[in-house]
DNA sequence: TCCTGTGAAATGCTTCACAGCG
DNA sequence: CGCTGTGAAGCATTTCACAGGA
């Protein structure tokens, strides 16, 4: 809606967009305060504004990606990210060869530098994107290192300590969602 | 469970694994008929192959993706992917460069054959692995020719048919999860 | 008039607890 | 004895409906 110029929004459009009904718009941002204007609906860069507040991103995140295969470059070239105030500052990968190339902006390092470097910058941030084997192993490191939010593609359940938040993104589980819907529904 | 050579699992156990209670597990199961042995918990390999059926997964899809740049070929190399029956029949991208060029075991095909070859192989499920600008173009060409699960990583939201099941993975959103839970909490 | 914020009612989901089977 | 499947109870979320502000 900001990026289309709107000034204002009702619950009832917010609500036809997402699938939800006006009254659950209203609801769940009720949950954070005074929102709206009677009348009137939700003023839209303000609003934009006390979201970013809640969910955090009102600041820049710095964070670090491990893994420089095709999935580490294709999220560090992710359009999503950078505008949403995601910073990359590093990029590591246990492959020899891989080192010292070029990546994006950066230099990929290797994983041995990996807990000095995110411990002197204060990174608490970091993408998880190498194969199933070695996740668990490089999860583990990041924690130690004072990592405290993982995003996981590695299809793997990371085991982490209560402290440390873990978003695993299953694309086989993505995939399986579909088809389920798209077979004949052996539902009830 | 299955590939650990487990040949029986409670509830319970099964909960333990999933953060959910055993009575949950149940529940949920039994939506889908009588799965357990009462005295024994659930067997695995039957277990296994229940589900497979439930979900759709118990035959081999075949899918195409859009877009051969970096998140392309991720995906195509992915180890989920074809141990659950996903099979990646054909790869297509605007781009007149990428086009020709190989692709795993196959080679980058030009949008301008997509329809058609989408249709005489009757693929259902196709991946969209392109920019956000040209994702709801390509998605309409898509459903035009036949395709009913989409898979999306574009940061959009795409506009399809009822009868077409796309299920969007918005990476930025994942990452914003996740500082909401790093930043100190607003909610009451 | 249009639209929010919010108690109260309706609905849906989760947990409890137990009969019954192997 | 251990464990499932399942009604019933307990909670939680969603919807209704309306007072009140712009």
């Amino acid at each position: 809606m900001a990026e289309t110029g709107r000034t204002t929004i009702s619950s009832r459009e917010l609500g036809d967009g997402l699938d939800l009904t006006d009254a659950q718009v209203r609801k769940d941002l009720a949950y954070f305060g005074q929102f709206g204007h009677p009348g009137v609906g939700y003023r839209v860069p303000d609003m934009v504004r006390k979201l970013r507040q809640v969910l955090g991103t009102d600041r820049n995140w710095d964070m670090a990606i491990v893994g420089a295969g095709n999935l580490g470059r294709a999220l560090a070239s992710h359009a999503g990210f950078t505008m949403k105030g995601f910073h990359l500052v590093a990029v590591f990968d246990s492959d020899e060869t891989k080192v010292g190339q070029p990546f994006g902006d950066k230099v990929v390092q290797p994983i041995a530098q990996m807990a000095e470097h995110l411990q002197r910058h204060g990174i608490r941030l970091a993408i998880l994107a190498v194969p199933p084997e070695p996740a668990q192993t490089i999860a583990d490191a990041l924690v130690a290192a004072g990592v405290t939010g993982i995003l996981n593609f590695a299809p793997v359940r990371l085991v982490v300590p209560p402290n440390v938040t873990v978003n695993s993104v299953d694309l086989a589980a993505q995939l399986e969602q579909i088809v389920f819907r798209l077979h004949d529904d052996p539902l009830p």
